[in-house]
DNA sequence: ATGGTTGCTTAGCAA
């Protein structure tokens, strides 16, 4: 199984490259964030057209999470009841669940949206931990926002107080690691120095002044028959670009 | 050089 995980920065804009690297890469289940477009609005045509089955989770103007996949998923949840906002879409093909989420920014370290950000994550560790065992067969992949380690980051030094890199952030990534997810990308490339978003502005990507902000986690049984995990940065470059390349990794099944 | 980019929605917000 061929999976990835691609921040699209709204999938009307993106659409047409989209299609495009879906025909390219070949991949077998893609987890979507930041689609930025309601269920109803969502470009179901062209996706099925292209040989996808489409999960989708939307909302209007922000955030938005799909899951596309060659197989039609046998059981599909999205979000929580009392959170309006669209981050987190979970699907099982047959033993394996693929959770796709989309953490909150926190735009500033103090504000209301960091505390979203913090409380947002604790939460899902909950979620995962009241339905499921790290004994499952389980994947959780998206835009974490959130770089786990300064070898993550090209310039540390610049980010160590951003909402990306505070040590409060970082260590509810622990925490969810420590629950039993295996940074899969990481286990690949142990040195770092490799990234999956850079900021559309100060010509951030052709200077590689990036962050890896975009993971694939998996449990020890899925983990453990992965065999190789990279970005795709030719998705970065060229005409309309998200600001993130897409993330994958293969499992032996 | 007191900014820098993109997208959604319509001048301001979010990333």
């Amino acid at each position: 199984m061929l999976l990835a995980t691609w921040n699209v920065n709204s999938i009307r804009a993106r659409l047409e490259r989209l299609v495009a690297w879906l025909d390219e890469a070949q991949p077998d289940v893609v987890c979507l964030q930041e689609l930025k477009v309601t269920d109803e609005a969502f470009p179901h045509e062209p996706i099925a057209e292209a040989g996808y089955h489409a999960a989708v989770f939307g909302q209007k103007t922000y955030n938005g999470v799909a899951i596309l996949s060659r197989d039609e998923p046998a059981e599909v949840r999205r979000g929580w009841d009392d959170d309006p906002q669209a981050r987190l879409l979970a699907a099982r093909f047959g033993r394996v669940t693929v959770v796709n989420t989309y953490m909150p920014n926190g735009q500033e370290v103090g504000s209301d949206k960091w505390a979203y950000k913090l409380a947002w994550m604790e939460r899902l560790q909950e979620e995962l931990a009241a339905h499921h065992e790290p004994t499952e067969p389980l994947i959780l992949c998206g835009d974490f926002n959130v770089a786990p380690d300064d070898a993550d980051v090209a310039e540390p030094e610049v980010w160590s107080e951003s909402v990306l890199c505070h040590p409060d952030a970082r260590a509810r990534l622990d925490s969810l690691r420590q629950w039993g997810l295996i940074d899969v990308f990481r286990r690949h490339h142990p040195d770092g120095g490799i990234y999956s978003w850079w900021d559309y502005r100060m010509l951030a990507f052709p200077k590689n002044r990036g962050l890896r902000l975009d993971h694939i986690f998996a449990t020890e049984p899925l983990a453990e028959c992965c065999t190789e995990a990279w970005v795709d940065r030719d998705e970065r470059k060229g005409a309309k670009p998200s600001d993130h390349a897409p993330v994958l990794a293969r499992f032996e099944l």
